[in-house]
RNA sequence: GCGCCCGUAGCUCAGUUGGAUAGAGCGCCGGACUUCGAAUCCGUAGGCCGCAGGUUCAAGUCCUGCCGGGCGCGCCA
């Protein structure tokens, strides 16, 4: 960990400049840390004295030849120098940099100040699909983007409740429920018959798909979506009772799927739990006696209770469009209201508003969500009831329920800080969210509410075709660079599939490799490098970009991906292997006799800085999850893992570890390595990827 | 119309508290396996960082305007 000693640093930089300079803390620059670009010129680097050339009517240079002299001694740095463009730089105390780090005992006392920084758990809500059908390579984004900010805000020591949200009571689950009633006729045994077999979701996304095509033949058929909504939202009933049963099945196929990608939940939240207990009805209280919401008496929302929304945006002309859930806009509105009445030029003065509650008293989507996330962060005064939906290994599967609940679940929602993870088609939503939070009183709330907003992965042209989808020659869909991926189509990368192509891959390169594993070796092998391939893949990219996700592109294993990572620390480990069976020394012997090696291949002695390099770059975890959590940009991780690899392999390739011959060398380049892979294993642990024995 | 996002090498993309010489992968061309594993490594070629102004000691990064593309804006969810 390198935050330590920027910490460190920064202190006594910023006590030399009041002494040295007479300046009051408050005043001083910011003291921006960054690395030179060779290690010749130093490790760390600041040019703090740039900013104060003109305060101080002095040269840069000069300011920063002060700041050296007078800079004395400080813990862990072996000296300071001016360059003579007017940086600062530092040198490290080398080895001891490293034997802290090697050395569990010092490595704790190191992290343990930067750790007390969070107060409170955070929620992140992720993965949120709709309950009808197979997830696609769309959701697998989100959940890999969700569980990579679970696992780096773990990394941190912030408590993390994860929630997957289930939208069990939307027009989705109506639309399946109506395609096996109407379409096939079938009761609820049958039904339960049916989801018996394998990939119940596959079958779910074939029905959705010719609902929706029998939806569009004749639009009247929407009354049965209609009615079946309204039977599924009052419960009691047989579609209410197959809607449920639905749901339950397809979300323990999500469940799977996202278990095959190291993906985990602590909270299932079903939206039809946030109706029966009435969350909304309490919410829908404290809005109304703090005035965020009030009831139009005229005009053309009378008898609504609207929201005012502020800020600038004067948006008119409403363009129907999506429907859905969380993951919205993949299934397009294929009628109903389609056309806006756009009627309404002589109101483009009134002020804009939200409606909140319909003129017939039906709560809207954003409502619902109100109150949701006021519960999320402790302020509804209202609680969920819960239940076990699964046993795992490491503890239970909790989820909502209004009724019969069991007492001993832990404590649930009341966090300080909510992630909510969702695709930046909801960003308006999501502005309303916060808004309603502050006009309810919260503005703390608001604060604490993040919308982890990323774009959606659509399908390369050659993949669309793969998929037998092929867009008119000379039409708009094909000039452009992608083909958007859609539920209502049946149009899109199933997840599982995807997962099984990598894997048939990746088994099979391991058996070319090593022909003499197990079945279940090879498998179990090939499951961690298939993760590894489409986590890299999803995570590499920075969130606000489309991904036009291209089949070939995702199955390489070469390059820059993340068995190019794993590879990296399983050569690694087979050093460490080697040694102990060459020389009967393990790790902990050989790190126990370091003290008193010479360390000249370290310090630069033997006139390159290379292993050093390494060591540096292999400490900055820290500070990468920091500028991570920070920006919540996780292609940064991404490519600090790569990196990283890229440096040991080019470094393994020179530079003899065992079959060096010199004792001195051949140990500190032992340690370095040992530590270069600790840290690289940790990385891909952030990523949810694990590392193969061998591979 | 208004708001948000994107525009960097042939292609796909990093560069997100403004800092020292703009990087990577893929592809192209050429090299390295009797050595700790070639899912690897080394080398060549490839750039008005969309355009134009501005701020700054310093701009791919911040501000303004424009151009091109995407998304969003409902008594849908």
């Amino acid at each position: 960990m390198i935050l330590p000693v920027h910490d460190r640093l920064r202190a006594h930089l910023t006590r030399l400049l009041s002494a040295l300079y007479g300046l009051d803390e408050p005043s001083l620059p910011a003291i921006a840390l960054e690395y030179p670009p060779n290690r010749d010129l130093g490790d760390l680097g600041t040019p703090v004295a740039f900013e104060l050339a003109r305060r101080l009517r002095k040269a840069p240079r000069a300011i920063a030849q002060e700041i050296a002299g007078a800079f004395g001694t400080l813990e862990g740095i072996a000296r300071v120098a001016a360059a003579p463009n007017g940086y600062l730089n530092v040198f490290l105390a080398r080895p001891a940099f490293l034997l802290d780090r090697l050395n569990p005992e010092r490595a704790e006392l190191l992290a343990a100040p930067l750790r007390d920084r969070f107060a409170g758990k955070a929620i992140v809500e992720h993965t949120a699909i709709n309950p009808n059908k197979a997830a696609h390579i769309g959701h697998l984004r989100n959940a890999a983007l969700g569980d990579t900010l679970v696992r780096v805000l773990r990394f941190q020591g912030v408590p993390v409740e994860v929630q997957n949200y289930i939208d069990d009571t939307g027009v989705q689950v109506a639309d399946v429920v109506v395609g096996f009633r109407v379409l096939e006729g079938k009761t609820l045994d049958e039904i339960r018959e049916i989801a018996k077999a394998p990939r119940f979701d596959y079958s779910c996304w074939d029905l959705y798909a010719r609902v929706t095509e029998w939806y569009e033949e004749d639009k009247s058929r929407l009354a049965s979506r209609t009615e079946t909504l309204h039977d599924i939202e009052h419960g009691g009933n047989e579609n209410a009772e197959i809607g449920a049963f639905i749901a339950d099945r397809i979300v323990r196929c999500h469940l799977e799927t996202m278990a095959r990608m190291n993906v985990a939940y602590d909270l299932l939240t079903w939206e039809g739990d946030i109706l029966r207990l009435k969350f909304w009805a309490q919410a829908f209280d404290v809005l109304k006696a703090s005035k965020a919401v009030y009831l139009r008496t005229e005009g053309r929302l009378a008898g609504c209770w609207v929201m005012p929304i502020e800020e600038d945006d004067k948006a008119q002309g409403p363009r129907p469009k999506a429907q859905g859930s969380r993951d919205v806009k993949e299934d397009e509105a294929v009628a109903g209201g389609l056309q806006a009445s756009g009627d309404d030029e002589d109101e483009a003065t009134e002020e804009r508003e939200k409606v909140i509650v319909r003129s017939n008293g039906v709560v809207t989507y954003v409502g619902k969500d109100i109150a949701y996330q006021f519960w999320k962060l402790g302020l509804l005064g209202k609680d969920f009831q819960y239940r076990i939906f699964a046993q795992r290994p490491h503890g239970p599967l909790w989820a909502t329920c209004s009724s019969g609940g069991r007492t001993d679940h832990p404590a649930f929602g009341g966090a300080a800080y909510a992630y909510n993870v969702i695709d930046v088609r909801q960003s308006y939503l999501q502005k309303l969210l916060k808004q309603a939070l502050v006009a309810a009183g919260h503005p703390e709330g608001a604060e604490r509410s993040h919308h982890f907003s990323y774009e959606m992965v659509a399908l390369s042209h050659a993949t669309a075709r793969e998929l037998g989808y092929a867009p008119e020659p000379d039409s708009e869909e094909a000039r452009r660079p992608f083909v958007e991926v859609s539920g209502r189509k049946g149009l899109g990368v199933k997840a599982d599939d995807l997962l099984d192509t990598l894997m048939r891959k990746a088994a099979g390169e391991v058996a070319s490799r090593n022909p003499e594993f197990s079945e279940a070796e090879r498998e179990r092998i090939a499951r961690m490098i298939g993760i590894a391939a489409v986590r890299y893949f999803l995570v590499k990219f920075s969130r606000g970009k489309v991904i036009a996700f291209d089949l070939e592109e995702a199955l390489s294993f070469e390059g820059e991906s993340g068995p190019y990572v794993q590879y990296a620390v399983v050569r690694a480990n087979n050093i460490f292997q080697k040694l102990q069976q060459r020389e009967g020394l393990d790790e902990a012997a050989l790190l126990a006799a370091l003290q008193d090696v010479p360390p000249g291949e370290l310090t630069g002695e033997h006139g390159s800085h290379e292993l050093w390099s390494l060591v540096l770059e292999a400490s900055r975890l820290d500070e990468v999850v920091e500028q991570v959590v920070r920006s919540l940009e996780f292609s940064v991780l991404a490519k600090y893992a790569f990196s990283l690899a890229q440096a040991f392999n080019a470094f393994y390739h020179r530079s003899p570890i065992l079959n060096e011959e010199r004792e001195d060398v051949r140990r500190w380049r032992a340690a370095a390595v040992i530590y270069l892979r600790n840290q690289l294993a940790r990385t891909l642990e952030v990523m949810g990827i694990d590392v193969p024995p061998r591979m």
